[in-house]
DNA sequence: TCATTATAAGTGAACGTTCATTTACTTTAG
DNA sequence: CTAAAGTAAATGAACGTTCACTTATAATGA
């Protein structure tokens, strides 16, 4: 005897599912039936739980999109100043992020079809990284701190470096990273963006 | 009466279209009767030409695979410090691919997707940068000019900074980069860059 | 030169398949 | 018993693909 499941556990099964079928392959990639298949139910039972197979995307997308990091302890956990802070910061994003593939997958898909869901990720999860570099730059170059620098410019580095390190790390697989793990990656790039834009590296 | 066209020049119009359409939506995306709307002509034509939709996307891909940049001007047209070439370089190979932005979205797919037809584009569009500085970075350490440096991670990152390049001149559609062109962009990141790895900037 | 002929180019309807979605019915738990 | 959770089967539309056929173009021969 199958075990039937309340709504909302379905639900979340149907939407784990999804997610997984979705960032792989893209939502004219997966059918309904092979999204039914991997929940082991019949495809009549995404009907109950969602309008339509483009309803049940969006809402999957949404979720992620919505996610948000939390940064109160990379901020108190350890030294203040801003390599160490930045350092602390990003650790937890992109080890937030990388714990499912999928997350990062979906997120390069909204990059290229440019729709609306691209603003509410960035606004999301990347918004306090780069407020963070902003404002922090922003703060140093009035006190003099830092030479003139682009900071729009030096905000979309940094981006790309991290982002860089996300699809390194979740979406290589031939694991060639010679099992470097975010630490690494991260203690690297950082100390690369840190020494651009003429600020002094991590410490250790 | 409609004019017929010369296989030659149906076929290579069927793949500019079908680049067009493939870039933006993915395989499955388009189905052959857009894309034949598209050329204005009926599907049946597509068939003359590409045994099926799946050899069309692949001989698409397997284009652009095959074209690469030719760097002999930028590296003799000017100074030959890695610095000035590997800034003409990447001038040249930027302004030749967002030329099309949908080769850049392509190779964004690319990496989502992961299969190997795509792995060979995008490996054989970027080696011609990053083997010149992996070359040159090696060098540079047996000569002592560079202390030790994760050569990989230089060029992954190199990869990042000019990718978002790219991506923000020929994706982002809000134009809100101030109307600054490549060579802003490349000069920006090329010194970050070399800051980033403690080699001199550029002279100008 | 110009009708005749051969062939390459293109058509449009229809094929079988798969798609997303719905319907009518069955099972299970409280 | 009954409401919720499930299923199997069926739907029309859209898909990739093929086929029998027509039309434009170019080569031929008198």
């Amino acid at each position: 005897m199958k075990p039937k499941l309340k709504a909302g556990q379905r639900r979340a099964e149907i939407m784990e599912q999804s997610k997984r079928l979705f960032a792989r392959l893209g939502l004219h990639g997966v059918s309904v039936n092979e999204i039914a298949e991997a929940c082991k139910v019949s495809p009549a039972v995404l009907y109950q739980h969602f309008r339509s197979k483009e309803a049940l995307y969006e809402e999957v997308i949404n979720d992620l999109a919505c996610e948000r990091e939390d940064y109160v302890d990379a901020v108190l956990s350890g030294p203040s100043d801003f390599a160490n802070v930045l350092y602390r910061m990003t650790v937890i994003f992109v080890k937030g992020r990388i714990r499912d593939a999928d997350s990062v997958r979906i997120e390069l898909r909204s990059l290229i079809d440019g729709d609306e869901i691209q603003e509410k990720f960035f606004s999301n999860h990347w918004k306090g990284l780069s407020e963070y570099i902003e404002l922090s730059l922003q703060e140093m170059k009035e006190t003099g701190t830092i030479k003139s620098i682009d900071t729009r410019l030096a905000v979309l580095s940094y981006i790309a470096l991290v982002r860089q390190v996300m699809i390194t790390l979740s979406l290589d697989e031939q694991e060639g990273n010679g099992g470097a793990g975010v630490e690494y990656y991260v203690k690297g790039i950082l100390n690369i963006f840190l020494r651009g834009i003429e600020l002094p590296t991590l410490d250790w």
